[in-house]
DNA sequence: AACGCGGGGTG
DNA sequence: CACCCAGCGTT
């Protein structure tokens, strides 16, 4: 091993590094392939994901899309009901937009290198390292949040590693450990290594084979690094939703652009500044987006449901509407309504709230 | 550079 | 309940 890292000016980060992986890591299927579709897929579901929450998706999104040409030529309603529960939902329409350009441009394979794979969109600079060097073997550095609180704490950076402006010090130092020789070997490991023995929590400190160089261990720091400044509060919206339902019909709005859960199915949706609420003024609310429920009644009863995001807290009430007949077709276009039947309801994508609403009522 | 975007896990 | 996890695109 001594021909390993010998450029760096830390030889022994690799070389730990590299003894401990083999001995620790879990057994994941994409770690069984070279394919870099497969591996897209795998590193798009595990960006802002756990492992833990992101295995089901990759082998259901493996299985159903084997290939990137049955991505690309899925619906993406499809694709987004796949994807549903694991939040961030422009990952799956960058995904699927992608694919169909992988298809459309490039004759089905992916582009051969990190400056090219960059340019694919939903792909950044972490996305470009890990399939650069897991499938082509390119050296190029990884750095995610593993990697950030790795080298904070082994080499003591105290940057703030949630201001853009500190990556620079940490590329440049993972640039300078990664081996020639086994670059995704080494990016594996590091990961893998922030995953299960450098986690944020409790580390395993006490069993760690970087204990003697770490100098957040050497200094008691351990609980300090790394540095991270606080993510602003989450602000509380109040969302009311009219479920108009006629017979087995249900009512439901493919939500748009600039806003949460975008491409994501739900109800008619008024929503006020606080948790005030009159059914009277729902339906006036809602009679003004296009007259839906003239002649019918709003229930006084709703159901409550509270869904934490990071950035926000929605309280949603839900009011069914039982029509007395099928909505006048202008309307729902006008409200943007399309009519579905429960089985139908089932296989749109649905924000996880609106699913539990579904499943936790008559509906 | 700052912000918006989900959902789950832990104590 | 409060707190933790965090890439990418847009602005």
């Amino acid at each position: 091993m001594s021909s390993v890292n010998s450029l760096s000016q830390y030889p022994w980060f690799a070389h730990r590094l590299l003894e401990w992986y083999p001995r620790h890591r879990r057994d994941l299927p994409w770690r069984h392939t070279r394919d870099p579709y497969a591996i897209w897929l795998s590193e798009v579901i595990l960006q802002q994901t756990r492992v833990k929450q992101g295995l089901p998706y990759y082998l259901d999104f493996i299985s159903s899309y084997p290939t990137v040409q049955d991505l690309a030529a899925a619906p993406q309603d499809e694709v987004l009901r796949h994807w549903q529960g694991l939040g961030y939902y422009s990952r799956a329409r960058n995904m699927h937009h992608t694919a169909q350009q992988v298809v459309s441009e490039f004759g089905g394979h992916f582009p051969g290198s990190y400056a090219e794979l960059l340019k694919l969109r939903g792909v950044g600079q972490y996305t470009a390292a890990a399939i650069a060097s897991f499938a082509y073997d390119e050296k190029v550095a990884v750095l995610d949040g593993n990697v950030f609180r790795v080298l904070a704490r082994v080499f003591g950076f105290t940057q703030d590693i949630a201001a853009p402006a500190s990556r620079k010090v940490f590329q440049q130092l993972a640039d300078n450990l990664i081996p020639a020789e086994q670059p995704a070997e080494f990016n594996q490991a590091i990961m893998e290594f922030g995953a299960i023995q450098c986690t944020p929590a409790k580390p395993d400190c006490l069993f760690c084979p970087l204990q003697t160089e770490c100098y957040a261990f050497q200094h008691g720091m351990v609980q300090e690094l790394p540095v991270k400044s606080k993510a602003k509060a989450a602000r509380t919206r109040y969302f009311h939703y009219l479920v108009l339902r006629h017979d087995d019909t249900l009512y439901m709005r493919k939500r748009g652009p600039k806003d949460i859960w975008e491409g994501l199915y739900d109800f008619v949706l008024h929503e006020t500044e606080s948790a005030e609420f009159s059914a009277a003024s729902l339906v006036k609310a809602v009679e003004s987006m296009g007259g839906l429920v003239a002649t019918n009644r709003v229930e006084e009863a709703s159901t409550a449901m509270r869904h934490v995001l990071s950035h926000q807290k929605v309280e949603a009430r839900f009011h069914p509407v039982w029509l007395s007949e099928p909505l006048p077709s202008d309307a729902a276009v006008a409200a943007g309504l399309l009519a579905y039947r429960a089985s139908e309801v089932e296989r749109l994508p649905k924000p996880v709230i609106i699913t539990n609403f579904i499943s936790n009522s008559v509906f």
